[in-house]
RNA sequence: GGCGCCAUCGCCAAGUGGUAAGGCAGAGGUCUGCAAAACCUCCAUCUCCGGUUCAAAUCCGGAUGGCGCCUCCA
């Protein structure tokens, strides 16, 4: 398997430090707001690649944190005039009903700041013992120059990073560079006994701490958002790497950012958009669709547009997975006459899989399949002599490679009924009578008020399909 | 100022040395009362200029145009 190593910058053969091992750490959120679509991206693209490393077999520990002690934290409690703890509990909260949306998987641990205190005040302390960090007034800092390693991940040097400062003077540091592993509480702020004095975790610290309970001094994969590569990574290593003299992760992966309309999304622009509110217009599988279409790397640009075309790809692959699963009729054969076209899907979805999850070519790979079965579907009976058969082992092929992408596990008629948003004017069973009143018109050839109704049920957003079995009917996305 | 990324059809998006996947949209056709869905056919030489090579979208240099990080950020 072949993985975009940030480190390095370039795709390196990825072997894992345990034979059928894979132990993973990928920063989280920080609860003190709703998740935005920024966030989802990065959920989703590792919620993607942690269940790919378990469908090709991997025993995978895969770890992502929740910041739950931070500036933003104590200032948004401080503003709303809430507890902290009881804000980031919130959105904790608040967190796992959008991940569920989501469909993501849990990861194993889902460790929290709050809970490791003793291991972050352990190692602080390590680093200090080791010369690599001091206390001033209750505050512990980095000392940077003892990690001549610095700047590695993210291609910078400590020599540029200091003429080109644009860090606030402090004069109790002994360089602008040297980052708090420790921060002194003020009055009326959450803090914990440390030997430096009340106090609680800097930023970057907690990660270090917890990658390294729950895999170890050396892992194999770090991710996060590329925002994260500097400072947050960077600093994780010297933490890491200074405390434990070893390689902290072998591979580091990062992905790309979110666009809206061609501008970053940022809240000085005003064009942020959570995940909340995306979905209360945009069914959650679409979103996730959009987001495995494009590779994880690249940036993405989130417009009406955009999702549109992802709406429509997706409704193509559910309308075949619909047909095939018409066509099994509940058949669950073990094997199929199809079972050699099957497996040369697989085999091509697992090439360009191990090529560092190329999501967007496994796309083309369901297109494939979906144009392949339309096609033989189309030309009946004569196609294969078992045709259930061979159509219920398709569709299970489908939601095999879907599954490994989060996609295809809804039944294709309550997806393609759904639709986009939750407030459909119409329900089931108003368009139920429309479409027999319809049918009716139809019997009596009466076809200017067959339109008619169907033109009316158009403008809802329904879209119907006669066939010899009757009306079928869809929202659209 | 420092570091880095990107530029492929109207839109989205693969491709990393051998002569351009796929989806959406569009045109024509089949099916249909008409549609929808589906199928068939058509629809790009890869921002520009140099270079390397038998051969480049793919490698190198330059230009232009986007973008990111250097401060909290997925």
């Amino acid at each position: 398997m072949q993985i975009y190593n940030s480190l390095n910058r370039r795709k390196e053969e990825f072997t894992p430090i345990l034979p059928g091992k894979i132990g993973i750490y990928a920063c989280g959120v920080t609860v003190y707001d709703l998740c935005h679509i920024g966030h989802a991206r990065s959920l989703v693209v590792f919620d993607v690649i942690y269940r790919y490393l378990k469908y090709r077999g991997y025993e995978v520990t895969f770890v992502r944190n929740f910041t739950d002690i931070d500036d933003k934290i104590i200032n948004r409690s401080n503003e709303r005039g809430v507890n902290w703890k009881a804000l980031a509990e919130q959105y904790i909260d608040e967190f796992y009903v959008d991940m569920d949306k989501l469909g993501l998987l849990r990861p194993s641990f889902e460790p929290r700041a709050t809970d490791h205190i003793a291991e972050i005040i352990d190692l602080v302390r390590r680093l200090e013992e080791k010369g690599m960090a001091y206390a001033v007034d209750g505050d512990v800092y980095y000392r940077l120059q003892r990690f001549k390693s610095y700047g590695k991940l993210s291609g910078k040097n400590i020599d540029d990073l200091l003429s080109g400062a644009r860090v606030e003077i402090d004069d109790r540091k002994e360089s602008p560079l040297d980052f708090a592993l420790w921060k002194k509480s003020k009055a009326g702020e959450p803090s914990w006994e440390s030997p430096w004095g009340a106090g609680r975790p800097g930023w970057h610290i907690e990660c270090s701490a917890m990658s390294q309970k729950f895999l170890g001094d050396t892992f194999d994969i770090h991710g996060g958002g590329k925002d994260l590569i500097f400072p947050h990574h960077e600093n994780e290593i010297a933490q890491s790497e200074g405390a434990s003299g070893k390689p902290l992760a072998n591979f580091w992966i990062h992905n790309g950012f979110v666009n809206i309309d061609q501008e970053k999304m940022s809240k000085s622009l005003g064009n942020f958009l959570t995940i909340r509110e995306l979905l209360e217009d945009c069914h959650p599988e679409v979103l996730r669709f959009f987001v495995v279409s494009s590779h994880y790397r690249s940036p993405i640009d989130f417009s009406a547009e955009n999702v549109a075309v992802a709406a429509a790809g997706l409704e193509r692959l559910y309308q075949s997975l619909g047909r095939l699963l018409q066509t099994a009729a509940g058949c669950e054969a073990s094997t199929s006459s199809m079972d050699d076209k099957i497996e040369s899907w697989r085999q091509e979805f697992i090439r360009v899989m191990d090529d560092d999850f190329n999501s967007a070519a496994a796309c083309a790979v369901l297109f494939d399949v979906s144009k392949e079965v339309n096609r033989w579907l189309d030309t009946g009976t004569a196609a294969a002599p078992d045709m259930p058969e061979a159509a219920g082992r398709i569709a299970q092929f489908m939601r095999e490679v879907g599954a490994t992408l989060g996609l295809l596990q809804e039944e294709p008629q309550s997806f393609l009924q759904r639709g986009g948003s939750d407030d459909d004017e119409l329900d089931t069973a108003a368009i139920e009578i429309l479409i027999g009143e319809r049918n009716a018109a139809r019997q009596e050839r009466n076809w200017a008020e067959a339109d008619r109704i169907r033109d009316l049920l158009d403008e809802k957003g329904i879209t119907l399909k006669d066939s010899a079995d009757g009306t079928q009917w869809q929202r659209k996305h």
